[in-house]
DNA sequence: ACAAATGATACCGATATGGTATCATTTGGG
DNA sequence: CCCAAATGATACCATATCGGTATCATTTGT
């Protein structure tokens, strides 16, 4: 079971380097720096422009770079565009198999658990992932 | 993402009413007192029989019952049964993308909240589950 | 003997993951 | 002003996992 997948591990690489850079970083340069397969990264890159993280930049000498400051992305941001909302404690009983869910102690404890991850994944941004001492 | 997924989780349920049952039960009767699907009960009573976790009984008027004290079942190591060992931090890089993973901020964050995870389910039993108050 | 129970095992549809492949469109530089 | 270099949009695909189903063999209490 991952908590991250793929894709969130590759964006937020790809976000580390274009905020270090504090510039425009294209696609084939990102491949060229990070190893990530280049039609899998442009396609990630895509999402992070529509979902306002990046803006890009077509043409010649074109590219992208950070939408938003560094500290306002999140890793718990990053999960939920690539992977959905955070929600660990899919129920999907009916009535009959658990009679009132507010009682159930399994959910009880996984929402704590849920509360826990997402104020951890909350707390990590690209601005203190780039802040030196140690590598991303 | 699930932290806990159906099989884990019907596998709970039906321990849970043998536990409190404190006899034999037969997946005939667990189908009817649970609404799990027969077939999909009965693999998942013949892997925690495997597991060392229910005794099982064959021929007539056999069944299952706990191979070992409710509160020695924990949620923790139903998990590891059916989901494989709880490992939220699966970094298949190689060097070259991650050069030295003991500085990844990113894997020490989730190496923490595994750890979180790990230890909240492992304090939750069969045994606790079933202590009247609430329901599962 | 027989019915009722488990054991073993193979199969299957839907969905998610981790990509690949094409083609269209934009734009800076020569 | 053309063209190469870049992104946009979209479709496809292989594999694994999830949530089951289906069969047949074996055991055992009555």
């Amino acid at each position: 079971m991952k908590l991250i997948t793929r894709d969130t591990d590759y964006a937020i690489r790809a976000l580390c380097f274009i905020a270090k850079s504090k510039r425009r970083i294209s696609a084939q340069e990102l491949v060229g720096e990070l190893n990530i397969p280049r039609p899998f990264l442009r396609k990630i890159l895509q999402v992070l422009n529509k979902e306002g993280v990046l803006n890009s930049h077509k043409g010649q000498a074109g590219g992208f770079d950070l939408a938003i400051a560094p500290g306002k992305i999140s890793l718990l941001s990053l999960v939920r565009i690539f992977q959905g909302p955070l929600k660990l404690n899919i129920c999907t009983f009916r009535k009959k198999i658990c009679p009132d869910t507010r009682l159930c102690k399994v959910r009880k404890k996984i929402d704590k658990i849920q509360k826990y991850v997402s104020s951890e994944l909350r707390g990590v941004t690209i601005a203190s992932l780039t802040k030196k001492k140690g590598v991303i």
